[in-house]
DNA sequence: GATGAATGAGAGTTCATTCAT
DNA sequence: GATGAATGAACTCTCATTCAT
């Protein structure tokens, strides 16, 4: 592993630089990575095409990652781990009353499908390319962040501030409207990121049918 | 283009019917990309895995397809047609309410992707690898079909019975939350069809802000 | 399996004929594996290089083939047999004598060791690049030859006829000494076939200290 | 050139020695190479392998032999040598009589193959895998060993100790037989050196037909 | 005396596709 | 209505090697 944890942070390329941050060739492999999986898919990104944008050659891309595959996980992994520190983190600052939770996962979700979509859809679409045992490694963190939600929604209930008869399939719907964003959401659009993380908030908190 | 025309002959099969062929060559093709296209994915699946699963020799398939992205967009098409014309259906045989409207919407999306999960994913995940000749081809479609639920949530807005401020997202949360249907879906879950199917009715109804 | 069988016999191929064995890829295939992998051993050689030795496109390999190490199992599995065959036969046809046995046993090697030179090459020095299931495959094979040698030294042991006080011993310096005329022997030199032939039959008999 | 004679300083190690380094780095890599040339062969072998094993860098490597070939090629030299100089020794040691001196050379050729197996295998399997430079410069070393037994043999013909009607035969029996060992010899074994030393001395006589 | 990062060539293998039958 | 044999391009990956440090 060991090299997985490097990435994280994308490089901070300064404006007028090259197309390809420098600063070291992981980063370039792991920007590379992203951009082009995103655009065509795992199975539709050839590894050359990785290797060319990132401005290295073929084998440069071997010498930080054992495979494809480990490139992929490298990255899902990323992603999913970032996501679910900011949902964990999100829901300590706020308070304990459940529609504040929910506002606050929701707030953080839509800035996350926004702020970082080519990522969000890296995690969703590819989830399936990932070989078992890569999948099954991301899986409780996975399922951690579904619980997040869960016992979330559960704690409205049961104080009597949501009235949702069935909260999976409110949560699912949450969930799934939220993630839909990083799919036809066009960076540079018209609304604004706050106006957008009020509207899902409001359409959750119908979801779950809060009242106060 | 002549091979086009017959994806209409695809077998219209119930739900829950076997996936695997009965017919001729062409059925037996068509099932067997459905099942490989939706477990791996196009570029994931190898036109001789399909043949294989066809129980046909790979010449045999390009008698009836010219190339695998011809097989890939005869197979959207028939299930992008299908969803649009059962939705037409549904509107025409609802009254003029746009609650009643929406809920034989949501009723209809729900079926389909539970009824027909597999084709649901395809439609919906192998979109991109079309190629844009034939993406442009079924954007029309896809887009009215977006227009019948843009259209009837608009109606109620208008007559005061959908109190949604914004309709568009709206709209997006009650798709998404219905396409989500087929990611989690287990055939043979303890939850009924129409259980299902009016959950996500209450679900879309509260998101739209129905007030009788 | 089924390819394998398809070997066996080299083509005939008539005088003034191309470099390559025409009739059919598999042939082809298979003598210039043959040829290249005796010349540079198993991993010094290419698929490439085989295939344009066989005037045939790289992927034709592979549909003959599932892959490279197939391909050198097939070969030595033809060898094997083909070596084992001749020595059974060989051993029918001489009586019960256990000198006439040993004779005709050094003798089909011998033959063997000058006419399938190459093949004999590859048999030995290939072995040990079979991958373990295709060696232990082939082990039973290989032992039943050693066998042969056995049963017939500890015979004229038993007769009185030879005074070898370490048959192991012996037959493997017998072996030993057949096997390497592969590696010795120049074809087109001045000493005729049934003479070398007799000399080893002498120094065999010698070895075991054959008395009459 | 210079790296060459860098390998006089092998460790002459006992019989039974460990194969594993404990000197610098030129010791580890030429202890690593060994044993990995021996198991997989050259071409088997890759330089990530050997460097692996011994312990050190890629490049590390590179600072003692120029090249792959080199690295063999001083492999095969030291142990060309080596066996040589031994042969060279032992019938400087024997005495005048051609018996004597046949013992001699089996005795110590035994011994060869049976305390330096891995090296005896290594020169006789990886010779073809020499660039044609270097196996031209061994070649008269090799030629010279030959030559001391074609010697040995051919004065014992015309002192009419030795009655083998084909020499050259006999000598290549006598060194095939010799040479087989290292193949088959498993360390261990419950048979000792010199017994087996003495059992391919009677074999080597008897192939010469010796009569005192 | 040794390393980490990188490279270009080539490895084995699979791909979608074609064509004569 | 279908097949077996073949192809060329592309694939993921490994190779021996280099070079600045």
């Amino acid at each position: 592993m060991g090299h997985a944890d490097a990435m994280g942070t994308a490089p901070a390329e300064g404006a007028g630089a090259p197309a390809v941050p420098r600063g070291g060739g992981l980063d370039a492999i792991t920007a590379a990575a992203r951009e082009i999986f995103a655009e065509r898919g795992y199975h539709g990104t050839s590894i050359r095409d990785i290797a060319k944008r990132a401005g290295l050659s073929l084998s440069a891309l071997y010498y930080w990652h054992p495979s494809k595959q480990h490139l992929l996980a490298a990255l899902v992994e990323e992603i999913t781990h970032d996501y679910f520190q900011r949902c964990d983190r999100a829901l300590h600052e706020a308070g304990e009353d459940p529609a504040d939770r929910l506002r606050a996962l929701v707030r953080v979700t839509v800035e996350y499908r926004v702020g970082r979509r080519i990522e969000s859809n890296i995690a969703t679409l590819e989830w399936r390319n990932l070989e078992p045992e890569n999948r099954d490694r991301l899986a409780g963190l996975r399922r951690s962040a579904t619980q997040l939600w869960a016992d979330l929604i559960a704690d409205g209930v049961r104080r009597g501030e949501f009235h949702c008869p069935h909260p999976d399939d409110a949560r699912r719907a949450i969930v799934a409207a939220c993630n839909a964003i990083a799919q036809w959401y066009e960076p540079g659009g018209d609304i604004s990121l706050p106006e957008l993380a009020e509207r899902y908030t409001q359409i959750a908190l119908r979801i779950v049918d809060h009242r106060e």
